[in-house]
RNA sequence: CGAGGUGUAGCGCAGUUUGGUAGCGCGUUUGGUUCGGGACCAAAAGGUCGCAGGUUCAAAUCCUGUCACCUCGACCA
């Protein structure tokens, strides 16, 4: 490809929507233009890298028995009513009605896709496990796009399915999966990334993982533990907490006029939040049912954990009057209020707190949960944070982070099988549910995030297995004949070479034509000028500068094709 | 959905308070001089000032409405 016919301009300022280091160099590069809010046409460059991504991913799914296929984009509605999930999920399914009247939906997900695909006459045993996958593009109507490519309302994904007859083969195979994910991040250049443990959500299931990007424009907050390995996403991760007893004392009231925070409370009190009870107030969406949480003053309300253990979604309370919560002043001893109240972990073991009376104006101190106020028992809602316990070395080591997901993968179970009637024939002619997992990697929000953590100040440091193109070929001062006519040879020769190459003979100043080469990102660039051409060289440099040398001009098709193999053997070659 | 911000040439911005000929830098085109890190000189092209209504002799500027985009929050498989 010549960069003279190249469409997508590349320019110097930043333009002022972009935020992140990823969204600015491809809209600087000319990879990518938004055309609405988390909408983006791709250039060529953009798309180069997406195919190669597309590329790896495609290997390494059919590598584990992947039966590649293609859902459609537009579903009708009662497909999706028949796994429940068009009356249970919000407005970021994009819904319409076709020229008939009938409501159709935009594909968010395809497991409804890939139930209907799949179903019929129920096979028999043998026919199990298989898997489908297909890359595609899905629209969530997210409520806020924002970063690029990182997150977006329109892109690309690719969505697997597996179906089993047994939890076990399952587990093989999520397995086998995980495995093949952790190839596919590596290929990509980014071997980094890592599993974390995470929360199913919408989408059900058991056990589910993420694939995380470290990175601190993530948007998921991480938990992990040096000591073991321990890795969890923040919404999963268990909060374990020692309490030491500090001695019984009476329970006893104070006047705490106007002291409504945890803070001033305890500074007016002269204790540490550590030794009080915080009550933090929900309410349920559809009934405004008020729920109170009392934590350790000085942690926080994991709200995903909240609302799987309630079962519902809730928000931040508004406490109207009239309830029987005295905001500021609510404690656990005696509360009349009109709420459900449930006791953190975080609070076992203590015996002598600082709480709230509920009445305006007055705490207790000394409070002994066990000792003063009745209660079913602790539940586990409490947001973990740095230095707390592991839960699996038991070690007080835990340490947060962000990342940015590029894949999950879930234990699904029978819940889809279940709800739209897919089943296998067992061994004694009955029937049972398949059982099922799902498998999803972000194409587009992978690109970007491998540019948010290999680039430099002048663009983005493209791993050679993903680059647009393999080579950047740049003739300086291409006006001149011998110049022009040594680099238009190479860059033939190349291609007959089978090296994707990107040419550059514009007649423009070195530095426009390095800083173009910058931002593109080519992993090797090539330069031929008239000083290379008197020492009977041409340039070859690696964009990240781990070599600069001459080769000679005779061989440098050879020596370059020779190069990339290397690089690229050396990326591909995991395990 | 809540709070804030911004819409003027491909990009970045000034001009709006106090109404009076549409500006600057980058980029683009042409000619010339340069040439290994975004060169210089000269000339040129390019905008119904987001959109709609209103006030006015006169609106980018004032008023009303509306749309889009951005940030923070809510939300998020």
């Amino acid at each position: 490809m010549k960069l003279a016919n190249m469409l997508g301009d590349r320019f110097r300022e930043t333009p002022a929507d972009c935020q992140i280091t990823s969204q600015i160099f491809m809209i600087r590069g000319g990879y990518m233009k938004q055309v609405a809010n988390g909408i983006y046409s791709l250039y060529m460059p953009a798309r180069r890298i997406v195919r190669k991504i597309e590329n790896i991913i495609r290997e390494e799914m059919d590598a584990v028995d992947g039966q590649e296929v293609l859902f459609p984009v537009v579903m009708p509605a009662d497909l999706w009513r028949e796994s429940g999930r068009y009356d249970k999920i919000g407005s970021e399914l994009a819904r319409f009605k076709d020229r008939g009247g009938n409501d159709m939906v935009l594909g968010m997900t395809h497991e409804e896709a890939s139930v209907q695909l799949v179903r019929g006459t129920p096979k028999p045993e043998s026919a199990f496990p298989f898997m489908i996958y297909q890359i595609q593009t899905k629209f969530r109507d997210e409520p806020r796009a924002r970063g690029g490519l990182i997150r977006v309302r329109e892109f690309t994904m690719k969505d697997a399915y597996s179906f089993h007859t047994s939890q076990e083969d399952l587990e093989k195979y999520y397995n086998r999966c995980y495995h093949a994910y952790e190839r596919i991040f590596a290929r990509c250049g980014v071997p980094e990334v890592v599993a974390v443990k995470s929360d199913s959500g919408m989408m059900g299931g058991s056990i589910s993982h993420e694939f995380m990007l470290l990175t601190d424009i993530g948007e998921d907050t991480i938990v992990t533990c040096p000591e073991c390995g321990y890795r969890s996403n923040m919404e999963a991760a268990d909060c374990i907490v020692k309490n030491a007893p500090m001695g019984e004392a009476p329970l006893t009231k104070v006047a705490t006029p106007d002291q409504k925070t945890i803070e001033d409370v305890c500074s007016f009190l002269h204790t540490d939040p550590v030794n009080s009870a915080k009550a933090v107030v929900y309410q349920e969406n559809l009934t405004d049912k008020y729920i109170i949480v009392f934590v350790r003053g000085d942690l926080e309300v994991n709200e995903t954990k909240l609302r799987n253990l309630l079962g519902c979604e809730i928000h931040p309370a508004d406490i109207a009057d009239g309830h029987g919560i005295v905001q500021g002043f609510i404690g656990p001893v005696n509360f009349q209020g009109d709420a459900r109240v449930l006791i953190d972990k975080s609070l076992e073991g203590t015996d002598n707190l600082v709480c709230g009376a509920n009445e305006e104006g007055y705490h207790y101190t000394g409070l002994n949960l066990k000792r003063d106020v009745k209660f079913d028992g602790f539940c586990d809602v409490a947001k973990t944070y740095a230095g707390a316990i592991c839960p699996v070395c038991g070690k007080p080591r835990i340490s947060i982070s962000r990342g940015i997901e590029v894949g999950n993968i879930f234990q699904l179970g029978t819940k889809y099988s279940h709800a739209m009637g897919l089943q296998y024939q067992n061994k004694d002619g009955g029937f049972n549910d398949v059982i099922m997992g799902c498998y999803g990697i972000g194409v587009g929000r992978l690109c970007a995030s491998v540019c948010e953590v290999r680039h430099d100040d002048y663009g983005p440091i493209w791993p050679i297995t993903i680059a647009p193109w393999q080579v950047h070929l740049c003739a300086m001062r291409a006006d001149k004949p011998e110049v022009k006519e040594a680099a238009d040879r190479l860059y033939d020769d190349l291609q007959k070479a089978g090296v994707e190459v990107i040419y550059d003979d514009r007649p423009v100043s070195a530095g426009v034509m390095f800083s173009d080469a910058d931002l593109l990102g080519v992993p090797v660039r090539v330069i031929v000028s008239p000083k290379t051409l008197a020492r009977g060289a041409v340039e070859m440099a690696a964009r990240d500068k781990s070599f600069r040398n001459d080769i000679n001009i005779d061989t440098a098709c050879q020596d370059i094709a020779a190069t990339v193999r290397e690089m690229l053997a050396k990326v591909n070659d995991v395990e």
